[in-house]
DNA sequence: AAGTAGCGTTAGAGCGCTCTAACGAGGAGA
DNA sequence: TCTCCTCGTTAGAGCGCTCTAACGCTACTT
């Protein structure tokens, strides 16, 4: 800086004061500065920036896993509205490692991190509301009970909610729920299944059937369904996986969807949108999510706000071929 | 760490030793270090240490893009290697913005990061040498000319050739190649694909379908291949996508898999492993390549070895059912 | 003519650490 | 006993910036 400095013939304060853009340096000057600085290929060094400003213009974002799609997508929002609003990101992930996410958390305090955004973490409350004491912290992907941490999470209600009635407009009354077991967001699903079909006045066609987010949940569920009494004429199943294996094996026992029998996943993730899968599901907005999560981030580290505010980001349904009207009563 | 002296008596320097695990510190000194940082709950400042020392302990990693799981899977494993070296990771991702890749890497030269892994950058080669004239820098998933740059690729040849060999091996003779197009890698898979075929005596059958890495491309190749006069006995498709559609259109035309064609995928994606699909595909080790990358930065950081190196990492073929023998020729 | 305001510019004191060189206290060797 | 080492400890000068307060200058007022 110095030597800019003195290729400007200025002063090193000047220096500085056009890196930072300030609108009390004369054209002239500046230009110089300019000139000098690439000259020389000057490059500010954003550590001595950071100790000497305070602003780091840093956050810190633990991730659960990265290789979950569903978590990338995330990922994604957060680095956009990050790269928006000028900050750089820090990663951090626990791995298999134990304590990893402690770990990271750690690492963001140490950085006097401007703020951090934690996507599904399993870190106890305790710890997360101790580390929103030394910065902003928003959690996304779980509801947390703190009033200094802020939370996104997708209304899992309202989603079930919107399949409930999709299919009962359809015509549809037998309608089977394949749960997700103790999976993130199951029990809510589950819990918005029963009220709408409560709501629609079918309390009594509530059919829950035991399974998680995998696809040979999915194949258990539709060998149990397939040997079931009476035969659903929809499904409601846990996510994309087990609903595209259930279809599978719906199709194998001769069973044609959605003639004999409509499926709704969950997620919209790339699989249903697969042109040979074409599944009607349930969409989370991710990217949004993220997005809204760094939103509420920034507006926390401007200290716009300080009450702590829960969003809760509204799923929609996507409708594709594997739902219809069921097969008229012969 | 001034009040850290205080409160443990000893001299501000000492507890920098102490923070440093300096090895000539008394272990009386630095349990009283230790218990006074602990009462104050003092956290070493990253920035302070990074101007101080120029011991950075940060890395950059400039991601093509997230939501890719190919890309999220190489992540993956540069993220664990840098927990485990005591690396930082800052990420940089282009998104939709133009000179966003630009933009990561001089954000990364800002920090004076201590090395930078760029994942399938866009970058022009002498932006990439630039860049390395200042850090270390690792290339993966793309081939670099520059001697400054290490780099990480698959070898798409070995790749093709375990394909046509597992085929040959089951008695295949007319294989067909469904390629990917401008698609990174898929150049080299078809080059490997007709080497192979050439290897194996079987120059008259090579056939090679445009395509590229979609399903409809999938279904597009299906169908040329329907028409075509003489129907293959097997295919190898540019990837998993692809490979699913293609699945589907034959089996919609009353071909059954593998049976009457054989299909061979590649990348081994999450799609591939599905119960109802099991495609035989090839698998290019993504975290391994992330680790491996992470592994070539940290020698080039340690000073280790300043001569360029060129990793190809062996991809492995992983049979499922979608290949067997072809029907006898009646 | 002197005073005042406003502007661009600058000196210099930090920011919170690291690290070199110097220091003092014991113990070994002469 | 004195000197020389060794070892744990410390003083203090940076690291490369930011930022406050003060500065000199021109322009305007009275």
């Amino acid at each position: 800086m110095d030597d800019v400095a003195l290729e400007a013939g200025v002063s090193r304060a000047l220096v500085s004061l056009v890196l930072r853009e300030s609108p009390k340096v004369s054209d002239e000057r500046r230009a110089r500065v300019v000139a000098a600085a690439a000259k020389l290929g000057y490059r500010p060094n954003a550590w001595a920036r950071g100790l000497a400003s305070h602003r780091k213009k840093t956050i810190g974002v633990l991730l659960n896993e990265l290789h979950n799609p569903f978590y990338a997508e995330i990922m994604d929002g957060i680095d956009a509205g990050a790269a928006e609003a000028g900050y750089r990101v820090v990663l951090g992930t626990a791995g298999s490692r134990p304590g990893g996410e402690q770990t990271a958390l750690d690492t963001f305090l140490e950085l006097r991190a401007d703020g951090a955004v934690l996507v599904g973490p399993r870190l106890a409350t305790a710890e997360i509301a101790r580390a929103a004491a030394s910065m902003p912290v928003v959690v996304v992907a779980r509801g947390v009970r703190s009033k200094a941490v802020d939370s996104i999470t997708n209304d899992e209600r309202h989603g079930a909610r919107l399949v409930v009635e999709h299919l009962v407009g359809l015509g549809h009354r037998a309608i089977t729920h394949v749960d997700g077991g103790s999976g993130a967001g199951a029990a809510a699903r589950r819990a918005g299944y029963e009220e709408a079909m409560r709501g629609a006045s079918l309390a009594r066609e509530i059919r829950v059937v035991a399974g998680d987010y995998t696809d040979l949940a999915g194949l258990a569920a539709a060998d149990t369904i397939l040997r079931s009494r009476r035969l659903p004429t929809a499904i409601f199943a846990a996510n994309d996986l087990a609903a595209a294996a259930m279809i599978d094996r719906f199709e194998t026992a001769g069973l044609s969807v959605p003639a004999d029998i409509s499926i709704v996943g969950h997620d919209n993730t790339f699989l249903a949108a697969l042109h040979h899968i074409s599944l009607t599901t349930v969409d989370q907005p991710r990217p949004e999510m993220g997005r809204r999560a760094m939103a509420l981030l920034v507006e926390r580290m401007d200290g716009v706000r300080t009450t702590s505010v829960n969003v809760r980001v509204t799923p929609s349904l996507v409708v594709r071929s594997t739902t219809g009207p069921p097969r008229p009563a012969s």
